[in-house]
DNA sequence: CGAAAAATCGCAAACGTTTCCGCTTTATTT
DNA sequence: AAATAAAGCGGAAACGTTTGCGATTTTTCG
């Protein structure tokens, strides 16, 4: 279990240890004829240097904090997977915390984070709280927030455009002939206000009725989309079609409306938010707009790394486009 | 960003950093008046143990590798989940690693974490060859494999009983009046081999015709099953029941099937394997095998934090029991 | 009241790196 | 050939912590 360090190879070498440790490193002022004996030998040896000694004299971990709520989570672990891949590919692992869905635990990850002398943190907050919740230690450390847009918060995040995303969902359902569209999903976060006002601003822009129907909880399952949508059936349906606020809520609305027979496509149409897999298998088929997932980690460790790199101070919000995504819930009527 | 550290609380309070470090950590040999007294400084000038510098002196990073092939996967991202949830209410972190397709980029990452002095390393196998590739760093470190069965190897790992999985899942089958199954799927690794005897041993008890019909992807995906499974149905259909070897080929099968209005489960029943979580979606409703996923990933970090704190050194084979999961793919025929 | 024992606390080494600075040795120039 | 420059390498400090050991003070007890 004793591993091999510097000071082995230059016993072996016969060499100071500085002077691996320049050769390791490139420096040009180790020649080249003793550089590739220490390279061979470490080889040989089986050397690998010490990441945690040499963060401690480098005051640089190369860690980067990840924070999410829970990557049991279709959208948070693709988000996961893509920072994960583009950070190891500049260099840098990934500490992953799930915060769960209290507060307490999410202050308890981050204040671990630190502990850990980690470069950055990626955090997509829980709760719209999230911000006040942590506002202590994001000073401490270059910190941006993904995925949910946080306005004018002196915060850098990055996130989609998700006012546009239910603008160009709306549009969509109006020109296959919808007059009638219920938005169906709570505010109560920013992501959500948004989402609520690109339906508004399409109703306005289209002359149509803006009709909500409020979700009651604070995470969005499937679940409890189901137990809604149940209540909302019970009413009289006086809609052609339902933008649903996530993909989750959709899926519960699909599963109600089979339960009680209402046809979707055939009679209702259905839209959602979010392109989670689970939306592409067959019998889903739900068309709903897309998150760019890949672009918005990528692009939130590439934030991260030019404050950790470049020390850049200022706060960036990034806004990335949603697309519509066709599939089979949404049906031209006459 | 400069953080606080022992000798600036420790001038503050006007005692040595070495009696900070004692108090902090509850050595008896400091008196409770300066133990209180120093704590609540601590608090005050918001120190927090900086924990690189205590890996270097302690040897030992409270840190554990997990290497899934992608948490992109239901699958995997519930493990991970899991993982994480029970390490850190051991203390532990996880530093998360996607190994991706290629063996080259597996071997990588547990090169990388190992210089990253974690503890440990959980592991969950991209590939049979997994246990070759990586066996030249699991005497380095603790390691255990996670979701693969190693059968004999000299290596600690968890699985579920996938034999048992099939046994049970194709005696279903068979009590619901089926009496041709085929089974779909290949047997590339020892997982999917198990998976194949159990169904043989099933056969066998119940004198049935063992049916095969194997797919020739690696990776198993809908969307892959989807293909295979339009090949099948090319063919004539003289089985009333599919025994697909994992929940992704079921999907596809139940996509193939649609499209040419094979009737599921009218005409054909389906039961698939691991129990992601898309097969609990309305209009899908697969009934399934389940793979203990949250025992799994708890009893692999307990097993894994046995080998580090307390040095076990054999190997042990866990075997968890699935369990079949009724729903709606699966027909009384008679 | 004096001595031994117990209770507190400080000193300094150690963990494995990186890098500044200085010391040789060799090459270059006049 | 002497002086200067350049190249190659070693010594040692520093990063922030834990802990064995010694030093000092306080308590205890005969």
């Amino acid at each position: 279990m004793k591993s091999v360090t510097l000071k082995d190879v230059a016993k072996a070498a016969g060499v100071s240890y500085a002077t691996v440790s320049r050769a390791l490193s490139g420096s040009p002022q180790i020649g080249s004829d003793t550089r590739e004996r220490i390279i061979k030998l470490c080889d040989e040896m089986g050397y690998t240097t010490n990441y945690v000694a040499r963060s401690m004299v480098m005051k640089k971990t190369d860690l980067i904090g990840l924070v999410v709520p829970s990557v049991d989570n279709q959208f948070m672990a693709e988000l996961a997977y893509y920072a994960e891949m583009s950070a190891r590919s500049h260099g840098y692992n990934i500490m992953l915390c799930n915060s769960g869905p209290d507060l307490k635990q999410e202050k308890t990850v981050v204040k671990l984070l630190l502990g850990r002398q980690v470069d950055g943190i990626l955090i997509v907050p829980q709760s719209p709280k999230t911000y006040e919740n942590i506002r202590a230690y994001t000073d401490q450390v270059p910190t941006v927030f993904l995925s949910e847009n946080l306005r004018d918060q002196p915060q850098s995040y990055v996130a989609a455009d998700n006012s546009h995303g239910t603008y160009i969902g709306t549009k969509y359902l109006y020109d296959l002939g919808h007059r009638d569209i219920l938005y169906f999903g709570r505010r109560h976060t920013t992501t959500h206000q948004l989402r609520a006002e690109g339906y508004m601003k399409a109703c306005q822009e289209l002359g149509l009725q803006q009709r909500f129907f409020n979700s009651e909880f604070t995470r969005s399952s499937v679940n409890n989309g189901y137990e809604l949508a149940k209540a909302l059936f019970a009413r009289p349906i006086d809609y052609t079609a339902i933008f649903a606020s996530t993909d989750s809520n959709a899926l519960g609305i699909l599963k109600a409306a089979d339960e009680l027979r209402i046809d979707i496509p055939g009679r209702l149409s259905l839209i959602g938010f979010d392109n989670i897999p689970s939306t592409d298998l067959p019998r889903i088929e739900l068309t709903t707009i897309d998150q760019p997932k890949r672009d918005m980690a990528i692009q939130a460790v590439d934030m991260l790394r030019d404050k950790i790199e470049n020390g850049t101070q200022g706060y960036v919000h990034q806004i990335l486009m949603p697309t519509l995504v066709k599939r089979g819930t949404c049906r031209e009527i006459g």
